[in-house]
DNA sequence: TGGTATGTTCCAAA
DNA sequence: TTTTGGAACATACC
């Protein structure tokens, strides 16, 4: 599930339980998604100090007591969850966020069990998708769950071989209508795919892209460069205003992983097709986009830059 | 059964 | 050279 706001939650709910503790072992249970190997990290790992938790971008990263970093990208379906080694029957939340009740499993101190009957959810995580953790030295370990296997678990020392090429943080003070101008209007590319290059802005996604363009009135397939200031200032403020509501929320719960905060109830145009528009009550509607599922509203969002409502609320009059 | 999925990367083609 | 399309990664859900 995770975009900028979602990484974001994830760090802050973990950050207490992390910084300060020393790092006892690290057992990966699928070797393909760590690297430089799952040896290299294990050694590089064992007896360090995690002295910062933070984010770049869709990375989370540890700050380790030698100067080394170890990055955890979540790719499509990564998240983390804990448990207490002690107890068998270990409770586990996810992210750190507790949610009494929810699930117990025996798994989190034993991860990839066999199928032995023990299907309980550890808040909408399975035992048998735990593909890594971190034991630390208060006896807890810190869960990877992982259904796709798509994530990556990075140890290096030099931060810049992973967060070198990244563009800008959206939500920093260097991201100013000006820069976004300059970035958009280097290249001559859909403003959608251009928005979701992490080397442009840094940690949006396909949910909140495509709320971004809803809310700054912009067709997802216009060309980069011929956007005029006043647009790129309505989707400079879009950008921002709608990860620090994310943020706000603690994220967005979709489907049947990731129970996270409740943006989910407040997105305009991500998996609205067919409702209407909160803006003027039109139909919104499905495209594909780069290979991406896309939600528009083609009346907030038309496909001429030109024909666009002339103030923020010109198209509500066309409702009903 | 087939289509879709919150991400990224690599390669081919335009 | 830049941009786009498609496939791959691997699994689960509807």
């Amino acid at each position: 599930m995770p975009e900028l706001p979602e990484v974001e939650t994830i760090v802050r709910a973990n950050r207490d339980a992390l910084v300060g503790r020393r790092i006892v072992r690290f057992v990966s249970h699928w070797p393909r998604q760590v690297s430089p190997g799952v040896a290299r990290v294990q050694r590089a790992l064992r007896g360090r100090t995690i002295t910062a938790l933070f984010r770049r971008a869709k990375f989370i990263g540890f700050e380790l007591d030698d100067g080394g970093r170890l990055f955890v990208h979540l790719r499509m379906s990564g998240s983390f969850g804990w448990a207490d080694r002690a107890r068998s029957a270990a409770r586990a939340t996810a992210r750190g966020t507790a949610r009494a009740g929810d699930a117990r499993t025996r798994a989190a101190g034993a991860p990839a069990p066999s199928a032995s009957g023990d299907s309980a959810r550890v808040a909408g995580e399975r035992a048998e998708h735990v593909r890594a953790f971190w034991e630390l030295d208060d006896g807890r370990r810190l869960l990877f769950f992982d259904a796709r296997k798509f994530g990556r678990i990075i140890f290096t020392r030099d931060p810049h071989e992973v967060t070198g090429k990244l563009g800008v943080e959206p939500l920093d003070s260097t991201f100013t209508p000006a820069a976004l101008a300059g970035r958009l209007r280097a290249r001559r590319r859909s403003l959608k795919p251009l928005l979701l290059d992490q080397a442009v802005i840094a940690g949006l996604g396909n949910i909140y892209t495509d709320e971004a363009l809803h809310r700054a009135g912009l067709h997802p397939l216009l060309a980069s460069d011929a956007l005029d200031d006043h647009a790129i200032r309505r989707l400079h403020g879009a950008i921002r205003s709608v990860l620090r509501e994310g943020i706000r929320r603690n994220g967005t719960t979709l489907d049947w992983i990731y129970p996270s905060g409740r943006m989910q109830d407040y997105l305009r145009v991500y998996g609205r097709t067919g409702q209407a528009c909160t803006t003027c009550g039109g139909a919104i509607v499905a495209l594909r986009v780069a290979q991406r599922g896309t939600h528009i509203c083609p009346r907030c969002q038309p496909a001429r830059p030109g024909a666009r409502r002339a103030n923020g609320r010109a198209a509500a009059a066309y409702a009903s």
